[in-house]
RNA sequence: GCUUGGGUGGCGGAAUUGGUAGACGCACAGGACUUAAAAUCCUGUGUCCGUAAGGGCGUGCGGGUUCGAUUCCCGCCCUAAGCACCA
């Protein structure tokens, strides 16, 4: 042992050791406990960044802490290795993508082990290698089997320059991020899977995991399918005098949602007779004043010929701007077109016109809509841009709120009213919240009907509540609840609707144009059309290489060696299916294949991935809340139908970590984000910034705390701060710092403090190394074999043991509930009560050096998960043995709440709630005994003389509040 | 606009879920050691008044409930993220 710490040193011994005797790899064990600790793969890059730090250390902690528990852990990690850089770098600079790819993984899982991760590194995948995409196509192909993978015809961003498909993101502004050629849509067969089958399942599935998931991240995933229950209505269409309407086939009135969206979106020779609508407010159906459809609803495109000259230019003007991406906030003005079609209110049997509307989306609902203005505000908003008529159908709920003033007030008191009642009664007081909520919506309702009430026939602004049908032939004076139920029931039973539920969710495209992912393994033939590839040929591999250029259709389809091919079926010379599947899929399913790596049958056993799934706990970060975690739980789903495993829900815990952020300095003269080294930072003496200014002209400068990036000079390379300062300390930091779910303000000057921290306990353990070792396997046994509580210590050493004990129940406590900043804290905390034992070791005491000794071997043993290398290093310094923490079978140490319990403690005295003085007592002293110490306390004295005693509050073990009157 | 978080010292953040607000760390200031610096150690550090003892104020703002509120209730303000004309 060096006198000094040594952390590169250190690290790399253990990092060795830890290598050659397999100490993180894990076997399925039925006899033990297991836990399944994940942590996001990530994207190989070639660079490790402190995200990835961050996300890691969590993870590892979570690893060390459940491995020192007794788990059978198992913590893997692999690569997410198919995407768009590898090809960017292959069009650029002409690098094959396999080789840039595997050189990328080989970097940063040096990177890794430097950091020291304790993963099972057998395991380790990578979604590039055709063991692993083959059973990306394996997966495809039972979807395909089961009808959960299809192609349709879909709408694309389509550059007609580069004759190249483009992500939303590259056809931002409208124009070709490549060519500035204006981005048209295209119709484009693509694959797709059938996440919408799963729709509801997906979200009822929720309430099995909100006790462990972010409850902002499930939301997110709710808003995402977006469920909505109302109606379809189809409106009977004929032409307008003079323009003759041309029919397709009979619109299906059977609804299911994947056919809503194939009859939407084009991709079937829709009807032109008749208009399906979608609708949550059928009981507006009498408000109706006309029909909008989407500029590429199919009755668009089949009766376009028949269109005026003005109609038609007015409708490809619109298809212009819609294709125009618009930034969020943003609102687009209402535009639209009367075509002269005429549609038939099935209810009223009114004539209304049928206009093109821009803000009808055609992938939502059925692309058209009924226009209600007068209960609809975007309606409202069309119609008074249109001058069309509006018409009121809703009016208030109960006219005998038509004074609406005095009731609302009357009722918000009431509430108030409710609510002091809920208080006063703890018992019942959420039963009476809710009766007060109510009153508070209903209280809010009639506010707003009185502008439903003053409606006529020019109102103000659309009245969208509830209320009771007026102008609506029979249904007059129904509720709307009611009219939505039996309008919706009338409606089926003239077949011209039902009700039916819509999600904005939509099925999965996974058709990419690409070179870089896994092929779909399907081929087309002349004579038996598609045809999937069989099991037994699988993987359908990549070619070696291709022509990238960037341009053009998929560069697969360049290479004939792969794209020729026979049929399966008929053996006549075939084509093959060159769009890859989008790399979401590979990450939906990889850390199933970690229970089961080289299986080369099947994706997986079932048997050992029912030992090690579900996972127990998932870290990555909020912007894969939707994505990629929506993604994985279809697939699961389906896995599940398909006999493979045995639940729905695959990760029971989920941490979403937020972003590591550093400061960044902006200078508005030059337009431009400024290094750190070029600006002068002016601070007062606390430390607070006062003024920022370029070092070169004094020109002021901007701070902020921004998303570390090259560009902003605000990152920091975890590699250089592992090579400065050791991996132990940037762990320490990176979990110090912030909770886990907050920001992570990267600051320099933190790890120093983590460093000290480090540096504090080595030299401790220096010093004492001696007295210690000479105790520890005397020590060490009678911790582990018998009840240490009844040893009796005095002093400072009682003090010690004391502390010890009460940071192991704080620190469990805390992992437990899955905290990882305040466990650091408590381990400061008894490191610094260890500095504050004021002895030296040759001077010691039998039983002060017992008590160190625990502190010693406790601290250790809490801090491996944080900070491994060193306590790996201490424990062996110390116990003479080299096999290490883990090997030596430690285990995390147990709290003896006797020994945790102070032997005093302070118990704060209030006069009126105000602190006065404190009283040192022995625990659990009795209740009155406190009150009579409280009452003769000479300060408390000073604050109740001459005035009169009203009642004293003692809070055994906790505190006394005398209150006084006068 | 909707949804969900969050607002506590100069900063990151603690606070057993109604019971001593500011643990721990950073930064800063003063001191010790040193020829000097670094490192280390000690002391102080919410704010205002006061030499001090002590006292006033203080968890975004305004109310409320309570002996007692950072915590619960009502109403605002600010802020971050996600979604966004979803019919």
């Amino acid at each position: 042992m060096d006198e000094k710490y040594f952390a590169q040193k250190i690290e790399q011994k253990w990092q060795k050791r830890w290598a050659e005797s397999g100490a993180f790899e894990a076997e399925v064990d039925a006899a033990r406990p297991k836990f399944y600790c994940l942590e996001m793969l990530p994207y190989p890059s070639g660079r490790l960044h402190m995200g990835h730090v961050r996300n890691y250390s969590i993870g590892d902690a979570l690893a060390w802490y459940k491995r020192l528990q007794g788990f059978n852990v198992l913590h893997p990690i692999g690569w997410d290795s198919f995407g768009q850089p590898a090809e960017q770098a292959a069009i650029k600079k002409g690098v094959n993508p396999r080789e840039w790819t595997e050189d990328n993984i080989n970097q940063m899982r040096e990177q890794l082990q430097r950091l020291g991760v304790s993963y099972d590194w057998r395991r380790e995948i990578a979604a590039h290698r055709p063991e692993y995409y083959k059973f990306d196509q394996w997966f495809f192909l039972k979807m395909y089997e089961m009808g959960l993978a299809y192609k349709k015809m879909t709408k694309v961003n389509w550059c007609p320059r580069d004759q190249t498909t483009l992500s939303n993101e590259q056809a931002s502004g409208g124009v070709c991020w490549r060519c500035g050629s204006p981005v048209e849509k295209k119709d484009l067969a693509q694959w797709f899977l059938r996440i919408t089958a799963y729709a509801e399942e997906l979200l009822g599935g929720m309430t099995e995991i909100e006790a462990g998931w972010a409850e902002r991240v499930l939301t997110m995933q709710k808003n995402w399918i977006g469920r909505s229950e109302g109606a379809f209505v189809e409106f009977e269409v004929r032409a307008a005098n003079g323009i003759e309407r041309v029919s397709g086939e009979t619109h299906s009135t059977e609804n299911s949602n994947a056919e809503t969206s194939t009859a939407a979106d084009g991709s079937d020779k829709a009807a032109a007779d008749k208009i399906r609508i979608f609708t949550t407010r059928i009981d507006t159906i009498y408000g109706a004043n006309a029909i909008l459809v989407s500029a590429y609803h199919p009755i668009i495109e089949s009766n376009f010929d028949n269109f005026s000259d003005e109609v038609k230019a007015k409708i490809e003007e619109i298809k212009i701007e819609l294709a125009k991406p618009t930034d969020y906030g943003e609102e687009v003005e209402k535009d639209g077109v009367d075509t002269g079609l005429k549609a038939t209110n099935p209810f009223s049997g009114e004539e209304l016109p049928v206009w093109v509307g821009n803000y009808v989306m055609i992938e939502y609902g059925t692309g058209a809509v009924m226009s209600v203005p007068a209960h609809d505000e975007r309606d409202f908003e069309f119609a008074k841009k249109f001058n069309l008529s509006i018409k009121q159908v809703i009016s208030a709920k109960d006219a005998a709120f038509k004074e609406k003033d005095e009731t609302s007030i009357a009722l918000d008191k009431t509430s108030n009213v409710f609510d002091k009642a809920s208080n006063v009664l703890d018992e019942t007081s959420k039963t009476l919240d809710k009766t007060s909520n109510i009153f508070d919506k209903s209280s809010n309702v009639f506010d707003k009907t009185s502008k439903g009430l003053e409606t006529t026939n020019n109102p103000s602004e659309a009245f969208t509540e509830y209320g009771i049908l007026m102008n609506s032939g029979e249904w007059t004076g129904k509720t709307s609840e009611d009219a939505k139920r039996e309008m919706a029931e009338y409606a089926a039973k003239n077949n011209f609707g039902k009700a039916t539920v819509n999600f904005r969710l939509r099925d999965w495209g996974i058709s990419r144009q690409r070179f870089w992912g896994a092929p779909i393994p399907i081929i087309y033939c002349e004579h038996c059309g598609t045809v999937p590839v069989a099991i037994a040929d699988l993987p359908v591999r990549l070619p070696e290489s291709a022509p990238f250029t960037g341009v053009g259709e998929s560069p697969l389809a360049k290479v004939p060696e792969f794209v020729n091919t026979f049929c399966p079926k008929c053996g006549a010379p075939a084509r093959r299916e060159t769009d890859t599947m989008d790399t979401f899929v590979d990450s939906s399913w990889y850390y199933f294949r970690y229970a089961d790596p080289h299986n080369e049958d099947m994706p997986f056993n079932p048997e050992v991935v029912a030992y090690w799934l579900p996972v127990e706990q998932y870290i990555g970060g909020v912007d894969h809340a939707v994505m990629h975690l929506l993604y994985t739980r279809f697939w699961t789903r389906a896995m599940r139908d398909m006999g493979l495993v045995n639940f729905d829900e695959p990760v029971r815990n989920l941490l979403t970590q937020g972003m590591v952020v550093g400061e960044s300095y902006y200078s508005e003269e030059k337009a431009s984000y400024i290094p750190p080294d070029e600006v002068n930072i002016e601070r007062d003496e606390r430390g607070k910034i006062l003024s920022a200014a370029l070092a070169s002209d004094d020109s002021p400068v901007k701070v902020a705390v921004e998303k570390m990036s090259k560009s902003k000079y605000n990152g920091v390379d975890p590699d250089d701060m592992v090579l400065i300062y050791g991996a132990d300390a940037v762990r320490i930091f990176a979990l110090f710092a912030a909770p886990a779910e907050n920001e992570l303000v990267w600051q320099e000057t933190g790890i120093d403090g983590a460093v000290r921290f480090l540096q504090r306990v080595y030299r401790f353990v220096y010093r004492w190394r001696e007295a210690i070792s000479g105790v520890w396997p005397n020590v060490v046994t009678l911790l582990e074999e018998s009840d240490t509580s009844t040893i009796e210590t005095t002093g400072q050493a009682r003090k010690l043991r004391q502390k010890t004990h009460q940071s192991i129940k704080r620190i469990t406590d805390n992992f437990e509930s899955y905290q990882f900043n305040t466990p650091v804290a408590a381990l400061m905390e008894l490191s610094n009560a260890l500095g504050d034992f004021k002895i030296e070791p040759e001077a010691a005491s039998g039983e002060e050096l017992f008590a160190v000794t625990e502190a010693v071997r406790n601290l250790i043993l809490m801090l491996a998960p944080y900070a491994p290398h060193i306590a790996e290093e201490l424990w062996e310094v110390l116990s003479g043995s080299d096999k290490g923490i883990l090997a030596s079978g430690a285990r995390f140490p147990t709290v003896v709440e006797n020994l945790a319990k102070a032997d005093e403690i302070e118990i704060p005295i209030q006069v009126n709630g105000k602190l006065r003085s404190r009283i040192l007592v022995a625990p659990e002293t009795a209740q009155k005994e406190l009150e009579a110490l409280a009452l003769s306390d000479a300060k408390i004295k000073e604050h109740t003389d001459g005035k009169q005693i009203v009642k004293v509050i003692v809070v055994p073990n906790r505190l006394v509040n005398v209150v006084v009157k006068g």
